[in-house]
DNA sequence: CTCGCAGATGAATCTGAGC
DNA sequence: AGCTCAGATTCATCTGCGA
């Protein structure tokens, strides 16, 4: 049985663009949102070129579905949006028009990254803007704002930029209830759902690629 | 016996405001620039007892220096500036007027700090912008964009902001050599001034407080 | 000397009283 | 109603005292 939310089936991963989308749903009607959007950077490393394709959208910086997250966004609830240092200040900027930002979380990941070998440090972070809408309270304990969480391995992806479970999972239980329902508008590997799907949380998701869809469906009907 | 460099001693802190002294320095003459400016946000330490005066000149961005510094720094050179997430996007976009942004470095401080107690994570971090005017190569193994270094105790304190000599040192070891002259525009507690002492290089810095010249040249004098 | 415990502090920010 | 300002507050961590 799939409950609805407007004119969207919950519980489900939508094959369809962010903006369409989010026409579909109702003001107010979203208990927390957890985008891991294109980071505008036409993300494609040397050794990923053979094995994805180039993100679509991802040599622009996307931000028109801010402003209708933040309509479709309940009073008191938050927004957590994935960027990196480089474009971290479009994002900065872009979320801050509607939101007010209270943290920069980092993502501290093991291992190092790639890039310019001898005339820059080995990228081993992320940002996780946290923001909200009105008055949010998190839940638990105080704790800090760098996470350190290991990568999945990478053998195991399913999309290129795939962050670990446990991170949704963390966004998840500071800032949400049980029953409440999560918005996920760049769906990807999945993860978030199938973080929101075992902490008994509901979701609605979208992707605009057919191929993401249908493997991230297939990781949560596998996830228990 | 004290060098000269232009019509400034080295290895001396000057009680100077940056701007002035940074007209006394010659062209291409600086190995390396560190800089802790004040943030612009008012920081007022010690909610408790108020230990420390405000920081002058922390209610605004003060980023005149910039191109300054850009100018007395040798090409193939590296300027390294402290800031915080919230303001990182002035700073980022006032030092990429002139220089090349490599890196979002961010020092994982211990333990916690104060804020919003309750709708926000504990800050535990600031960020450390590594910028180059021309190729600068790093030296020594590839590190990590991510410092775990502990606070000095904050007894210890002879300035409301001050960080430890340790990150000082990474610095200098990553982008000088012995001998070169080391930039500090913002002294405070003198620590870049004892790291750079410690590794055979030589400093010039400027602070606008005569108490935070005198208590720093006296830690200098005391440092091996 | 070692261990435990009380006390202090942090590149803060929210709340509510008082004007 | 709007402004300013004092007071309270978490948690990790380090100091220092005393058993």
């Amino acid at each position: 049985m799939t409950a609805n939310l407007g004119k969207l089936a919950v519980d489900r991963i939508h094959h369809m663009d962010v903006n369409e989308g989010l026409k579909l749903i109702p003001d107010s009607s979203i208990d927390l949102v957890i985008a891991d959007p294109p980071y505008g950077i036409n993300y494609r490393s040397g050794s990923r070129k053979r094995k994805f394709t180039a993100i679509q959208n991802d040599n622009i910086i996307m931000a028109d579905w801010l402003a209708d997250a933040f309509r479709v966004l309940k009073d008191g609830c938050a927004l957590y949006c994935w960027t990196r240092w480089d474009v971290y200040t479009e994002w900065h900027h872009r979320i801050a028009q509607n939101f007010t930002i209270k943290n920069c979380i980092i993502w501290q990941k093991n291992g190092g990254g790639m890039g310019d070998l001898r005339g820059a440090y080995s990228p081993a972070h992320e940002f996780l803007i946290f923001a909200v809408k009105g008055r949010h309270l998190l839940n638990g304990k105080r704790i800090s704002d760098v996470w350190a969480v290991p990568r999945d391995p990478a053998v195991t992806y399913i999309h290129p930029t795939q962050k670990p479970v446990k991170l949704a999972e963390m966004i998840i239980e500071k800032s949400s209830q049980p029953g409440d329902v999560v918005l996920v508008p760049f769906c990807g590997s999945g993860g978030d759902c199938v973080a929101a799907k075992r902490m008994g949380r509901r979701f609605i998701a979208f992707d605009v690629e057919e191929q993401y869809v249908e493997a991230a469906s297939n990781r949560l009907n596998e996830a228990a």
